[in-house]
DNA sequence: ACCTGAACACCGTTCAAGT
DNA sequence: ACCTGAACACCGTTCAAGT
C-alpha cells in the first residue's frame, strides 16, 4: 500500500523500462542511432544513470536481443516433432519480422543467456522423444539453426523493393544483373531481381526437415 | 619510365593501399577498432585524405568484404553440379575463415557488387546446364546461401573455447548447462557445450545438396 | 586532382559528488 | 541505492584552404 497513492509512484528508472525504450528507438531509427545519450534523453536522464541498471553499451545490446527472443511464444504442447519444430522456425521469424531493425542483434550474436535456452529445450525435448540420440539432435538444430538465422538475415537487411513492391527497383536492378553480361545470372535475371522471402522461407525449411525425418 | 627512378615512386595513398590496410586493422584489432582516423594514423596520412578514394566509412567496410568475397576461387571448370557448388562453399568458408574477424562484414551485408556476382554465376551456370528451371536454380542457390551464411556467422562469432579446445571452458559451459534444470539441455549437454564447426558445416552442405539433386 | 587541418556535432565511460 | 554532471579520450564528416 505505500508509495502508490495519487499518481504513479514515478516514472522511476528500471532495467526493464530502458530495453523497452532502447527497443522503441531502434524500431524508429534504426541500430546504427543507438547511442546511451541518445536513449538517456528519451527517458529524461544522465547518460550515466543507465549504467545504474545495464552493464554498458554492449549489454544494452544484449538486453534487447533478449526482448526479441522471448516473444517466440512455445511450441503447441501435445505436437510431433515435425510440427514442433516448424512452429518454432515460424514464432522465431515472426519475432524477428516483429522488429526487423533490431534483428540483427540476435541473428549476429552469441547469447548464452536463459531466454536462448527456452526454445533450444523446445526443439531438443521432441527430437530426442522421437528416438534421435543426442549427437544427432544437436546437429539437427544447428543445421536449421544456421538456415533459419541465413534467411532472416537477408529478410531484415533486405531493401523494402527487393520484396519486388516497386517496381522502379526491380527494373534497375534487372538493369545492373542483365549488364554483368554473365550469361547464367542473365538467365535468371528475373527471378534474381526479387525475393518472396516467404517462400524461400518455406522451402528451405521444407527441404531441412524433409532431410532431418528421412536420415 | 616517368616517375618510376630512384626509391618507389612514393608511398601514395590509393583505394588499394586502403582497403588492404583497413582489413590489416580488423584483422589485428577486430571491427570495432576499426575508425577514419585510427586507419589514416597508420597509413601516415591525415584523416580526410582518405576521403579522396573511398566514399565514407560506410562505403570502407563495403569494400573490405569485396576484398574478402574476391579471396573466393572460381570452382574447377570441368566439374558436376554437385562438385561445383561443394567447392564454391568450401571456398566460401576458406575466405571467411581467413579473415575471421572482417567475415560479418560479408555475412552481413547486402552486397550489390560485381565481385558478390561472380560467384552467382559459377553456382547458377552448373545449375541451369543441369537442367533447373531459373527459378528453382535460384530457390536452390539462396537455400544453399542462407545456411552458409548462418553456420559461418556462428563460426566465426563463436568464442575460440567453443571449439572445444579449452577444457576449462568446456567444463564451465557444460556446468551452466546442467544448472538450467531443462530436460532435453542436460541430456544433450555434452555436445551442446562444445561445436565442430567442420562437422557442422559438412553435415548441413550435404543434407542441402543431397535434397537438391533428389528435389 | 589530391591533400591538409580546423571545426562541428557527436560518442562511451570514469570519477567524484550529491541525495 | 540510485542519480548527476563534469571531464577524458575518442568518433565521422563538412568546409575552406592549400599544392
Amino acid at each position: 500500500m505505500t508509495g502508490r497513492r495519487g499518481r504513479p509512484p514515478k516514472d522511476v528508472l528500471s532495467r526493464d523500462r530502458i530495453l523497452r525504450e532502447a527497443l522503441a528507438l531502434v524500431d524508429e531509427d534504426g541500430l546504427a542511432a543507438v547511442s546511451m545519450r541518445k536513449l538517456a534523453r528519451r527517458l529524461g536522464v544522465d547518460p550515466m544513470s543507465l549504467y545504474n541498471h545495464v552493464d554498458g553499451k554492449d549489454a544494452l545490446l544484449d538486453g534487447i536481443a533478449e526482448v526479441l527472443l522471448a516473444a517466440i511464444p512455445p511450441p503447441p504442447p501435445g505436437a510431433g516433432l515435425r510440427e514442433t519444430m516448424s512452429a518454432l522456425a515460424h514464432g522465431f521469424r515472426a519475432a524477428m519480422l516483429g522488429h526487423p531493425r533490431a534483428a540483427p542483434l540476435v541473428l549476429t550474436r552469441q547469447l548464452a543467456s536463459m531466454t536462448a535456452l527456452a526454445p533450444v529445450e523446445a526443439v531438443l525435448g521432441p527430437l530426442l522423444a522421437a528416438g534421435f540420440p543426442p549427437d544427432r539432435a544437436v546437429h539437427a538444430l544447428r543445421a536449421v539453426l544456421a538456415f533459419l538465422i541465413g534467411t532472416l538475415m537477408r529478410e531484415v537487411e533486405a531493401a523494402p523493393t527487393f520484396s519486388g513492391t516497386d517496381p522502379e527497383g526491380v527494373r534497375r536492378r534487372l538493369e545492373t544483373l542483365e549488364e554483368a553480361g554473365l550469361p547464367a545470372v542473365s538467365a535468371a535475371a528475373p527471378f534474381l531481381a526479387v525475393c518472396d522471402h516467404e517462400a524461400e522461407f518455406e522451402f528451405g525449411l521444407r527441404i531441412l526437415l524433409d532431410a532431418l525425418a528421412a536420415g
